[in-house]
RNA sequence: GCGCCUGUAGCUCAGCUGGAUAGAGCAUCAGACUUCGAAUCUGAGGGUCGGGGGUUCGACUCCCUCCGGGCGCACCA
């Protein structure tokens, strides 16, 4: 509602000064003012003009707003200040839009987009770094949804990399296990009833036990170790041996293992591409005709990249001579990068490389199947790829070759691909030092001064997913144990579920994706103040009232929407005046749920809605403890108590589902 | 050395394309439950927005510079 009468004034405007001043100004500002005493929007425009035009910001203000006559939808406007323009909002109309929910289509509707997030390497227990890409990406998919576009999700499986690698050499070299002896073992981690069994958790020490062991002995050992990891890696790409038959039991099995941990927290995939199909069905000899005939590969002949294909970097200056700063995409020995695959697999996500993956079914999900890369697919299968705009959720730290991706897709001429390939970058999850010690980590003394550690696979430093999500539902069980005495063992596990999730959720979701989330129990356990749970507490509060009043919110906005047809002008004493300001904000608040939406996903920053979440508990908090609205005498004033509450809950359950946060029916 | 990010209250963070008096949460202190459930609310204290220049009618926001943190700059993935 809000971003329509918006957009309605800004056309009205940029109408009016043409009219007036013969001026075409393309983009009108206006902003939300800082205190509803300005009204609902405001322009600084005459600001702007004082100098073209000549005269006095507060005189163009003025004639602008002579000029403007009556607009639908607002109720006047005046100037303010030293030449603000301030709208107000016909306030009965506009709680009569919002009641009847009415709302504008996106203007990116239809869209066909591709998010790709989670990408953990299959060869260790999912941490909370990796918690916080899968709810950026899997809430981002929500609101592109919301917005109505198409959205592929995929999960990026680098099962052939050095990760594994390290894990297959810590089997058969540290422990000497055979490929037989690794699938019982598989067998029983599967069988195992918590976390701390299962395969993923084993690998993890694995996985950090190898890494360490690479580093140890005398040079000549280390120097052998190394090898040994090449080695490894080699025959895990080349495929066909027991080794790559190893690398591709446990990636599996980890990877199953992911998706479990994932969908704990409502998380679900379409398609899972498999770095092995990108090597096997040959994507990058496809690329590299094309990055050849396009130009953007040249062979360097001279310097140090003697030997190679290479590419310009980004934003690199135009040299004469020889390129020293290029980026080796062919190697001398002619293997390819990982860059090199990465811009062949980014021409498959937008349909531009003439290849396909094989398709089967991977993992089953309650209404659906979740599909995985292999060389002979099954027939029928769903098709991914082809998208329109891309959105891929990776830490900050790889935005150098995510450039080189962008960099390349341009110079083969596809602009708008590049301009529609978005890195949705953000900071690391790191542990404060007093959590690492609490955890029972050697902290070097150096980092005990710190803000924060970074967690790290590699050294097996960091809080595993399942272990957090266990520890919250334990704490949430907890309190609904104390609060919900008069409900059963399968309720109480099903609300303290809910909430111990709208709490992680919410914990990853309220930092800007730029801020490094220094974590800390703490912090995470918290279910008071900006939380997930303080918001879940807000809907459960007003469905309480709708309970108690023995009604709903879809009939208390019925019964408002026909009071409002029928009188109209009983209601409007309800919001105006200083004393129901509160209870206007609410409304208003209520009705920036479309515009928060464009700006998230404008910005790729879906903290802006969590913070909207908030601010909308906040302000029913607030008029919860002002009205009591089922002890209201007065008819009307009852009913639009009700309506005021319904719309409430209305947008926190919206917004909490956007969040991928449930609302639960008690806490 | 080059590039990107970052520095806002004691702590953790917001601050929309430059706009009106810089905001939350936590922590601290003082209050509010026979009420639609207190996982809540009310109030208080707490700020040279890292320093300095510049652009502008107007700068936390843009530019320059310095200081302090972080991360990238492989023929590794």
């Amino acid at each position: 509602m809000y971003l329509e009468l918006q957009k309605k004034l800004g056309d009205h405007l940029r109408a009016v000064l043409k009219q007036k001043y013969d001026l075409d100004v393309e983009n009108i500002p206006l902003e939300i003012p800082p205190d509803l005493k300005f009204g609902e929007l405001s322009s600084p425009i005459a600001f702007e003009l004082a100098r073209k035009l000549r005269k006095a910001p507060k005189v163009i203000a003025q004639e602008i707003v002579e000029a403007i006559g009556p607009l639908e939808g607002f109720a006047g406007f005046d100037v303010a200040g030293a030449g603000y323009i301030n709208a107000r909002f016909d306030r009965t109309a506009a709680t009569r839009a919002v009641a009847g929910g009415v709302t504008s289509t996106s203007s990116s509707a239809g869209l066909h987009a591709l998010v790709e997030h989670t990408s953990i390497n299959p060869n260790k227990a999912a941490h909370i770094g990796h918690l916080r890409n899968a709810i950026l990406g899997d809430t981002f998919v929500k609101l592109l949804r919301a917005a109505g576009q198409k959205v592929d999700v995929q999960n990026y499986i680098d099962n052939t990399g050095v990760q594994v690698a390290d894990v297959v050499v810590g089997f058969q070299h540290l422990q000497g296990k055979s490929l037989d002896e690794v699938r019982a073992l598989i067998a029983s981690c599967e069988k195992s009833t918590d976390y701390a069994g299962a395969f993923d958790y084993y690998c993890w020490d694995l996985y950090a036990r190898t890494s360490q062991w690479y580093g140890e002995g005398t040079e000549e050992e280390k120097a052998a170790h190394k090898k040994l990891r090449l080695d490894t890696l080699h025959e895990i790409e080349h495929g066909g041996n027991d080794t790559a038959e190893m690398s591709e039991l446990i990636s599996t099995s980890v990877l199953r293992r992911h998706l479990e941990t994932m969908l704990r927290l409502g998380i679900e995939y379409d398609f899972l591409p498999r770095e092995s199909e990108i090597l096997h069905l040959k994507f990058w000899d496809a690329a590299f005709e094309q990055l050849k005939k396009t130009g953007v590969l040249y062979f360097e002949n001279e310097g140090k990249n003697k030997g190679c294909w290479v590419m310009t970097r980004p934003g690199a200056a135009e040299t004469e001579g020889v390129d020293e700063d290029a980026k080796v995409i062919v190697r001398s020995n002619g293997t390819v990068t990982y860059v090199g695959k990465d811009i062949a697999y980014h021409l498959w996500k937008f349909g531009l490389l003439g290849k396909d993956f094989g398709y089967k079914p991977f993992f089953k999900y309650a209404d659906r199947d979740c599909w995985i890369s292999t060389e002979h697919g099954v027939e029928p299968h769903p098709h991914f790829g082809g998208a329109q705009a891309i959105y891929n959720v990776i830490d900050s730290r790889q935005s150098d070759p995510q450039a080189n991706v962008i960099q390349a897709l341009r110079g083969m001429g596809y602009t708008e691909q590049a301009d529609r390939y978005t890195h949705f970058s953000y900071e690391m999850v790191a542990l404060t030092p007093r959590c690492a010690v609490d955890l029972g980590y050697d902290v070097a003394e150096e980092d005990l001064s710190r803000s924060y550690i970074e967690v790290s696979g590699r050294k097996g430093f960091g809080v595993k997913a399942d272990d957090l999500i266990d520890k919250l539902i334990a704490a949430t069980r907890a309190e609904t144990d104390a609060r919900q005495t008069g409900r059963d063992d399968v309720e109480r596990h099903k609300i303290a579920g809910q909430i111990a999730i709208g709490a992680l959720r919410y914990f990853m979701l309220k930092y800007t994706r730029g801020s490094v989330i220094a974590f800390d129990f703490k912090d995470a356990l918290s279910f008071e103040g900006e939380t997930g749970p303080y918001v879940q507490y807000a809907s459960v509060r007003i469905k309480n009232i709708f309970r108690k009043g023995n009604t709903t919110a879809d009939a208390a906005l019925a019964e408002y929407a026909e009071l409002a047809a029928s009188d109209p002008a009983r209601l409007a004493p309800f919001f105006a005046g200083e004393e129901n300001e509160d209870i206007w904000a609410l409304w208003l608040r209520a009705a920036r749920r479309t515009l928060v939406l464009e700006q998230c996903i404008a910005t790729s920053e879906p903290a802006y809605l969590a913070k909207h979440a908030f601010q909308l508990a906040q302000e029913f908090a607030n008029f919860y403890h002002r009205h009591h609205i089922l002890t209201e005498e007065d008819r009307a004033k009852k009913t639009f108590l009700l309506a005021t509450a319904a719309v409430a809950l209305r947008e926190l359950v919206l917004s909490l589902e956007w969040l991928g946060i449930e609302s639960p029916e008690a806490m």
